[in-house]
DNA sequence: TCATTACATTACTGTATCGACATTCAGTGA
DNA sequence: TCACTGAATGTCGATACAGTAATGTAATGA
């Protein structure tokens, strides 16, 4: 953990990364393969996007290797890769709790 | 841990938090930042970007709640909210050093 | 008060990305 | 082969963001 973000290369890598994160619609794709396996039409379904872009999304979220594709016949199932996105999305729910916390501290309720 | 991205306030709000550190030069900032506090001139040094450029970082990164402002005279000195920004880019390396691993399996070690 | 320094803010430009639409590709079955 | 369905790809308009230059603001000292 000390040579963490130390190279240009391994900032931008990382930076790539969270962008890929930094999207409502991939964060409910994500947050609904965590139920398990689903095909694209399912996640058209689930997301109310249209197919072509829930397509480009789960290009993306898989070009950053947080899903894996599997064929079968003409559908397409995509599932996590890890659960890392999910330690992610907790460490930064924890951040938002903080900073709601001490808005709420700061104007005692509302802001 | 089971509530998390349920809602799409939910989803918009950690979302926005990633996008604050998809950028190579928020999280060079983060990273200069972890020695301990820092000025903006010093930043601006560390970062070889521009004063105006890196205090627009400054105040994204302060409104997501990760770094916090001290005045002391003519200088601003600028210091980690938290060392959760860290945790994540830990995750987020281990991610990528798992990809690398992969592809080198499957290309080598050129890809 | 005025000049200087450190930082913040604004306006502007080029680039990237999302979403919508159309098209193409891939697999199945008749 | 053809028609059909699910998924991927290409294009386009609107929007958002990084970077830069110019300007504004705050603190110091003469």
């Amino acid at each position: 953990m000390d040579d963490l973000l130390t190279t240009p290369k391994l900032l931008e890598l990382v930076a790539e990364r969270f962008k890929v994160l930094s999207e409502p619609t991939r964060l409910q794709i994500l947050s609904t393969l965590r139920e398990g396996e689903h095909t694209v039409s399912e996640l058209v379904d689930a997301t109310g996007c249209g197919q072509a872009n829930v397509s480009k999304h789960l290009q993306i979220l898989h070009s950053a290797g947080f899903v894996v594709r599997r064929r079968e016949g003409l559908y397409v199932h995509y599932r996590l890769e890890g659960d890392e996105v999910f330690q992610l999305c907790d460490i930064m729910c924890g951040v938002l709790t903080d900073e709601a916390r001490a808005r709420e501290a700061i104007l005692g309720g509302e802001g």
